[in-house]
DNA sequence: GCGTCACATAAGTCTGTGCTTATCTGTCGC
DNA sequence: GCGACAGATAAGCACAGACTTATGTGACGC
């Protein structure tokens, strides 16, 4: 089921970490700053989005980098191609994504 | 925000009946055949669907009949898109990764 | 070994949400 | 008008989830 990826990008925090990561892999604690959040409430959500499907971790001694995981946007765009029928042509973002996930 | 779109799909009640509206348009009663749910339920389900950009509604006399919001998807799509760099191009790139993963 | 750091987990609290039953609004056929 | 129907709204309840503080685990420098 697609509950728990969806489930995990409705938290606006989770949703701006997610993009973070995006920019590059980093660690809990770079992940926390400039962000109001407790360390415990940082890795309770990494966890969320990790089991997701969303974010993948690589142990480096006593760190952890994060990084995006391709299959869970992946998992998203096999769920938005079923309703491929509704998306509007003019947009050419769209129309290119659809091309990749052709393929 | 893309929350309330993402916590709209999040339920899985709210995914089938998104799922139904986008093999063709139906009322709320005929939305709830087959499915174990009260009409409030589904009249919420609806709300939430609804604001969230995902439905839309066609007044009908008593009748009020649903069909998907191809603007709901196209935010999806355009959020999505955002990390397509993240992408996996071809199924063997994709299938490379997840054996990658495994280590 | 020992203290410190990076992170995970435990337990409790508080809010959000999905359900229920009951009731209201509005439209139809007669 | 009146009863029946489609659907929305109200109020209450139970559970999920996001946060907190406190503690546990494992890796590092000395």
């Amino acid at each position: 089921m697609e509950s728990d990826i969806f489930r995990a990008l409705a938290d606006p925090t989770r949703r701006s970490v997610f993009e973070k990561l995006a920019v590059g892999a980093m660690n809990a604690s770079d992940l926390r700053r400039g962000i109001a959040i407790s360390q415990p409430a940082m890795s309770q959500h990494l966890a969320v989005l990790r089991s997701a499907g969303l974010v993948r971790e690589r142990r480096d001694g006593r760190f952890v980098n994060y990084e995006v995981d391709p299959e869970g946007l992946a998992r998203i765009g096999r769920w938005l191609a079923r309703y491929r029928a509704y998306w509007p042509r003019r947009i050419d973002d769209l129309k290119t994504l659809l091309k990749d996930m052709d393929q």
